[in-house]
DNA sequence: ATGTCC
């Protein structure tokens, strides 16, 4: 491992690696190697077909399923490039949306409790259990599949002026309904607006720190100013679409004269049968989880409208488990890149042309949660940054779940928030005990690595004032 | 992350 500069470590090129490793922390964030083996997915992801200048890490990288949890790769599809399941992750569009109250924290609690007891009782969460909605059919799915968050407010869950705040304005195009087992239809069909459990919750959330004065301005953020911020995915339907199509590729890589270092890096190029089949599967998977944001999005609205009087205004929404079809500069030309980013944010810079009109000046918003009770952070993209405009995802885990409970034992995960003023709502205790901030990377050191490695600039940090968890 | 093993 070299030290290229502050906050970019490199891992030299070595067969069958076809690219090198390239890591971006400070050396007190770089996973330690007798405990997590992330740096040898690093090199591991390096050797895939088609993969262009780097196998990237974020400052959050932790072991991961193939690739590690953030990891970025991107592979050159008129070369042969693949597509992985493993490089997108079980949870396909897991991402975060932010909303902003016009209130001020002080105007908020008197009413905090009311509106903790609101959002816990409108928010269906936990393993399998609940949703906002109970679909009619097959049809009505498919429609979740191909509209994503454009469908739910076609339905009334929203207004269009949402959309224009979600990343691919609230659908992913080719999502191939067709693709999705029966299995994975089933699964979805009872889950379409829950949250889930493990690291997805619902916060409502204060603005504790701004760093960008203008740009936090245009994302609509003030200090003191309350907000809401929704972590979730696609629930068992993406899971189960991660599970078929390893395993269809698994079955057909040889085929395809493709050899990895690891089963878990299944994978196809992405001009074939099966890679389309996957991208058409993983596509309506992320129109699900868009879905399911905008549908819990509504429903904590609805709350904080009965209880303040006043109505939620969606920032942004940004998954960070996904793969996408993207034209990026290499050697002076322009290539058709399928970039992998796995437990990553996409960080589009000022003046990008998929940015909504009003956002175009300041940048993307980039939503990063912290640990339980550590506070999240806004960040925004920068010009030439490099890694294809992505960066971290979250604090990133040190503790394994297992880990998390031995090591907390005989503290009291609910006290410990208590204490520090965060009130909380339905969460089991092994629930928490798997979630406390030791078992994660500081969030702050995360984010100034990022910063520090030219990925990101900050804009705002939020404290949490209350969680919602599964 | 996940009907924490079909």
């Amino acid at each position: 491992m070299v030290e290229e500069s502050p906050y970019r470590f490199r891992i030299d090129r070595r067969d069958p690696m076809r690219v090198p490793g390239v890591i971006f922390a400070s050396r007190s964030l770089l996973p330690d190697a007798g405990a997590d083996r992330s740096l040898d997915q690093v090199a591991n992801v390096a050797t895939l077909p088609g993969i262009v200048d780097a196998s990237y890490a974020m400052p959050d990288v932790h072991w991961g399923y193939g690739f590690p949890i953030g990891g970025v790769a991107a592979t050159d599809i008129e070369a042969g490039g693949v597509v992985s399941p493993g490089g997108v992750g079980f949870d396909i569009s897991c991402g975060v949306r932010l909303l902003t109250a016009d209130l001020d924290r002080d105007e908020l609690r008197p009413r905090l409790d009311a509106v903790m007891d609101g959002l816990s009782e409108a928010t269906p969460r936990g393993m399998g259990k609940g949703a906002v909605w109970h679909l009619t059919g097959r049809d009505e799915l498919d429609a979740v599949l191909r509209g994503g968050s454009r469908y739910a407010v076609e339905r009334g869950f929203g207004v269009e002026r949402d959309l224009h705040r979600c990343e691919d304005y609230g659908a992913v195009d080719d999502a191939d309904p067709a693709q999705v087992s029966e299995r994975a239809i089933e699964r979805g069909a009872r889950q379409v607006g829950s949250l889930g459990s493990g690291n997805h919750f619902l916060e409502v959330q204060a603005v504790e720190q701004v760093y960008d004065e203008p740009v936090a301005e245009a994302f609509g953020l003030r200090p003191g100013q309350v907000c809401v911020m929704i972590h979730c995915g696609s629930r068992g339907l993406g899971h189960q679409i991660c599970t078929d199509h390893v395993r269809a590729m698994e079955k057909v890589m040889g085929r395809h004269g493709i050899h990895v270092p690891d089963r878990q890096l299944a994978c196809a190029p992405v001009s074939s049968h099966e890679g389309r089949a996957y991208l058409g599967a993983m596509a309506a998977a992320a129109n699900y989880a868009r879905a399911n944001r905008q549908l819990l999005a509504h429903a904590a609205g609805q709350i904080f409208e009965r209880q303040t009087g006043r109505r939620l205004d969606l920032v942004y929404d940004i998954s960070h488990n996904l793969a996408k079809i993207e034209d990026h500069a290499v050697d002076g030309g322009t290539r058709r890149l399928c970039v992998h980013r796995k437990g990553a944010t996409r960080a589009l810079p000022p003046g990008h042309p998929d940015l909504p009109e009003e956002l175009r000046a300041a940048g993307q918003p980039v939503l990063i949660p912290g640990s339980m009770g550590t506070g999240s952070y806004v960040l925004t993209g920068v010009a030439g940054a490099p890694a294809w405009a992505s960066t971290c995802h979250g604090a990133g885990r040190v503790q394994s779940r297992k880990q998390a409970v031995v090591a907390g034992r005989g503290a009291d995960p609910r006290a410990q928030l208590e204490a520090q003023d965060i009130a909380v709502r339905g969460a089991s205790r092994r629930g928490l005990a798997e979630e406390m901030p030791a078992a994660y990377k500081d969030i702050s050191a995360v984010v100034e690595a990022a910063e520090g490695a030219g990925l990101c600039r900050k804009v705002a940090r939020l404290v949490p004032l209350g969680v919602v968890k599964g």
